[in-house]
DNA sequence: GAGTACAGCGCGGACTACTT
DNA sequence: AAGTAGTCCGCGCTGTACTC
C-alpha cells in the first residue's frame, strides 16, 4: 500500500490516527468525532492519542461547540477509556494490516503488551494469518521510536491494558523445532529436511554445531551441505539464536505434535452472517459464535459451513444457496444457540 | 522422492453505498 | 450524520505441477 509518507509532521495523518483510536470499536472515546479531533489538532492540543489524557478542561471550553456540558463529557469519555483490553488496544494503535481480527489474534496469542512490542519477526509468523509481510509492520511499527514515546505516556497517563496473561494455546501448539527450523528457510531444506534435522539432533544448537559426519546421517549431501553452509554465516546464526531465545523467553518449549483439538463444538467451523439481525446486533453474533470455537467470515465461499441470514439479505444469501451451504434464519440460529447453552 | 515455484482461493481490512 | 451491508484488493495459505 502507498501512504502519505509525512509521518509525524503530516497533520492530516495525525487527525486520521486519532479518529480511529478514539473509534468505538478501537478505545471508544464518545464525543471525539471529525468536528473535535479537527479542532483539536489545529489548536495544536493534540498530537497524538497520549495527549489526549493530558487534556484539562480550560483547554477545550473555548473551542468551537464545547461549552460546559460536552468538556466535561469528552473528559469523562476519555477517562472511561482507560481500561482497554489488550486487543482493543492494539487495535486503536492504527497498525498498517492490523485490524480488528489480526489484533484479537496478537493478544490472545502473546497475552501481553510487552510481548508484542517485543516479538521478532520470525516469532510472529507462529502466529496463524500472520506471515512475513505483515509480521513485519508489526515490528517496525513498534521499533520506530515515535510509536515508543506515544505507548510509553499512554501507560503514564494511567492507561491500563486489560487482560495481560500468559501465551495462549495456538502460540504454543505450533511451535515445534521441526517447524522452526523450516521457517530459517535454509536453502534446499524444508519441512521434510528440518523435521529430519530436529529428530537427530533436538535442539537449534546441536544442529548448528553439528559435525559433518552427524549431519550426513540426517540429511543426503546436498541439503547437508547446505545447513553447513548456512550456518557458517554468522548473521544466519544470530537471528537464529535471537529468534529461539526469544521464543524460550515467551515461555515456550518445544513440543512434539502440533495439533490440538479444540473442545469448543464450532471449532474450525467458519460462519457468515449477512442481512440484518434482529433478535440482537451483529457483534453480539459474532461474539456468540466466536465463544463457539466458530470464526466469522465477511464472505460466502466453498469453506463456509454456515450462514446466518436476516431479513435483506442478498449477494451473499445468493450464492450460499449457489454452494448448496446450510443456511439458517435468525430464529433457527437462536434457536440453535440456545441448544449450545446460549440464551439472547 | 523431496524441494520449489506458481496459481487460485479464502479471508481480513479498507473503502463505498445505502438506509434510517 | 451515523451505522451497517456490500464490494474490492492484497496477504497468507493450500494444493499442484515442475525440477533436481
Amino acid at each position: 500500500a502507498t501512504r502519505c509518507t509525512g509521518g509525524l509532521y503530516c497533520k492530516a495523518q495525525r487527525k486520521q490516527t486519532l479518529l480511529h483510536f478514539a473509534g468505538r470499536r478501537a478505545m471508544d472515546i464518545e464525543g471525539l468525532g471529525d468536528k473535535s479531533v479537527e479542532q483539536l489538532v489545529d489548536e495544536g492540543l493534540v498530537s497524538s492519542p497520549a495527549d489526549l489524557y493530558a487534556l484539562k478542561f480550560d483547554d477545550i471550553v473555548d473551542l468551537e461547540g464545547f461549552a460546559e456540558l460536552s468538556s466535561n463529557k469528552l473528559l469523562s469519555a476519555i477517562e472511561d477509556s482507560k481500561q482497554p483490553s489488550l486487543a482493543r488496544f492494539i487495535y486503536a494503535l492504527g497498525i498498517p494490516d492490523v485490524g480488528e481480527e489480526t489484533a484479537k489474534v496478537l493478544a490472545r496469542s502473546l497475552g501481553s503488551l510487552e510481548r508484542v512490542q517485543q516479538a521478532l519477526p520470525q516469532v510472529l509468523t507462529y502466529l496463524p494469518d500472520v506471515g512475513l509481510e505483515v509480521a513485519h509492520e508489526i515490528h517496525s511499527f513498534f521499533e520506530d521510536a515515535h510509536n515508543q514515546q506515544v505507548i510509553e505516556e499512554l501507560l503514564k497517563h494511567g492507561l491500563q491494558i486489560q487482560d495481560q496473561g500468559e501465551l495462549g494455546a495456538e502460540f504454543s501448539a505450533s511451535t515445534t523445532l521441526g517447524g522452526f527450523l523450516d521457517k530459517l528457510h535454509i536453502p534446499s531444506v524444508g519441512p521434510g529436511g528440518a523435521q529430519k534435522l530436529a529428530d537427530k539432533f533436538g535442539s537449534l544448537e546441536a544442529v548448528m554445531n553439528a559435525d559433518w559426519l552427524d549431519m550426513r546421517q540426517a540429511l543426503p549431501e546436498k541439503q547437508a551441505n547446505s545447513v553447513r553452509e548456512f550456518f557458517a554465516v554468522e548473521e544466519n546464526r544470530q537471528r537464529s539464536l535471537t529468534a529461539e531465545a526469544q521464543l524460550a523467553d515467551f515461555g515456550m518449549h518445544w513440543q512434539s505434535e502440533k495439533k490440538v483439538v479444540e473442545g469448543l463444538p464450532l471449532a474450525g467451523q467458519t460462519w457468515v452472517l449477512t442481512g440484518s439481525l434482529e433478535l440482537m446486533s451483529r457483534d453480539i453474533a459474532k461474539d456468540k459464535l466466536e465463544s463457539l470455537g466458530a470464526k466469522v467470515a465477511g464472505s460466502v465461499s466453498a469453506k463456509t459451513h454456515c450462514v446466518v441470514a436476516g431479513p435483506g439479505a442478498g449477494s451473499k444469501l445468493t450464492k450460499a444457496n449457489e454452494l448448496g451451504l446450510k443456511v439458517l434464519d435468525e430464529e433457527a440460529f437462536v434457536v440453535f444457540l440456545s441448544k449450545h447453552g446460549i440464551t439472547v
